[in-house]
RNA sequence: GCGGCCAUAGUUCAACGGUAGAACUUCGCGUUGUGGUCGCGACAAUGAGGGUUCGAUUCCCUCUGGUCGCCCCA
């Protein structure tokens, strides 16, 4: 009978079987951190709306409508976070962190919540891995950062990444940009797409990922985003493209990357999966150097990137591996109970793993049960206080003393 | 938020509008306390609510959820 409660939409649990590969996608990120020396940081999974509404910015689909907004009893507007950097420059704001050696470089991972439509790579509680260097604009820190995803996409081993990247410029090229393209493409309008004629003033980038002929020709002549970037900004760009080559990391210029955050400046990247459907995107991220100042801060050039970890975990696709046990400890007699649950707390406390029949099952049920999770060696409490010690891969079986059953297993194992 | 497809045991799949079956899993048995292979048995399901019909798992509607695409993003 199945319950008539069920996980809110959008929303999932993991469950033992998935467990493991969660956990290993979050150690590797773990210690890829530590030994760059992005320190952890962890903040509520609710801020102030007004952070997100100010940060993320006000025109984003993010703020407009797929944020968990909700009221506390004193009336306060709060949010479920929608994102992990705005809350992050909240916290080097409210702690002072301008003070520290800069650039401040931090690490997380936790869930975060968006109202959208769930399909194959979207939930609506999805978790993310992110890193941020804040307090410097230097084009190493770019670079290093981008590595950073890099190296933990490599070191899972996700198939099919590829780095796409792309320069904003300054807030002020970009916005002078995107009116330039939108001019352009009103200048061609009868050869444009329905599609595309309609989002010219939404997404006017969106054009350049048209697969219809017409809009294909327009876009061929239409002005880049990256051709035009000037001065510092175009030295910058540079100047990561250059570290990037230098490290041997591959990538490819894409200048219809739009991040729908407008917090982003200068350089913004994604890692794309070809093994994934329409959500392809397996982590992204780009330079913020106006957000802290935007909330109030001075002015403090940062950048960072997250990584959607069912992302990754889809792309991955890994079967799940049944876990190995040292012992199990099988009764041949009710009586011998207590015996065993004390014999497995003290394997336990050795280092090893152990199990017992919590289930009442007949002998033959339990060994049954231990070949199914895997135990390497089943010991079997006798009546009379004897046991027996079967390795469960021989099927070979002789008595041991019962003074020496943890060294015979201990010394075993090793 | 918009379109397409879908919804049956714990899981994966069957069933011309007429008795809901199977496989895997779980539990038990295969003699007298010993796992894997094999054989036998047991537990167990039509997402919810309406409608059409003598009769609905099957056709229609609504809801809920999933999935794919759009949009957007991690």
């Amino acid at each position: 009978m199945a319950s008539k409660y069920q996980v809110p939409r959008g929303t999932f649990d993991v469950l033992p079987g998935d467990a493991h590969s969660r956990k290993r996608v979050e150690a590797t990120a773990a210690e890829i951190f530590s030994r760059a020396g992005y320190e952890p940081i962890a903040t509520p999974a609710f801020e102030d709306t007004e952070l997100f509404e100010r940060g993320v910015g006000r025109s984003t689909d993010i703020v407009r409508k797929e944020m968990f907004t909700f009221e506390d009893k004193g009336g306060r507007s709060l949010t479920l976070r929608p994102e992990g950097t705005a809350p992050i420059c909240r916290a080097y704001l409210e702690h002072g962190m301008h003070k520290l050696a800069q650039p401040v470089k931090l690490s997380y991972c936790g869930p975060f919540f968006r109202h959208e439509r769930p399909q194959a790579g979207r939930y609506r509680q999805f978790h993310q891995i992110g890193a941020e260097a804040i307090g410097t604009d230097s084009p190493l820190a770019d670079a290093e950062t981008i590595m950073l995803l890099s190296d933990l996409l490599a070191e899972l081993g996700v198939p099919g990444v590829e780095l796409r990247l792309g320069s904003l410029g300054s807030p002020q090229a970009r916005s002078s940009y995107l009116e330039d393209l939108k001019a352009h493409l009103r200048s061609h309008e009868e050869e444009l797409s329905k599609d595309v004629r309609e989002r010219i003033e939404i997404n006017p980038l969106r054009a350049f990922d048209a697969d219809d002929e017409g809009t294909q020709g327009v876009m061929a002549s239409a002005p880049t985003i990256v051709e035009r970037l000037e001065g510092e900004d175009a030295d910058h760009f540079a100047e990561v493209r250059a570290l990037l080559e230098g490290a041997g990391i591959a990538y490819e210029i894409d200048p219809t990357l739009v991040r729908g955050l407008d917090y982003y400046t200068r350089t913004i990247f994604s890692f794309v999966c070809d093994e994934l459907g329409a959500q392809s995107e397996v982590g992204g991220g780009g330079r913020y150097d106006g957000l802290i100042e935007q909330l109030g801060g001075p002015p403090t050039p940062a950048i960072g990137w997250a990584a959607g970890i069912e992302r990754i975990l889809l792309a991955l696709d890994e079967a799940e591996e049944a876990a190995d046990r040292d012992a199990f400890l099988a009764v041949a007699d009710p009586s011998q109970q207590r015996r065993a649950l004390a014999l497995a707390s003290e394997l336990r406390r050795a280092g090893l793993s152990a199990e017992v029949d919590l289930a009442g099952r007949g002998l033959k049920g339990q060994l049954k049960h231990a070949d199914r999770i895997g135990a390497r060696r089943v010991l079997i409490l006798e009546a009379d206080g004897t046991a027996q010690l079967r390795d469960m891969q021989s099927g070979e079986q002789a008595p041991v003393d019962p003074a020496g059953l943890i060294d015979a297993i201990v010394g075993g194992a090793s």
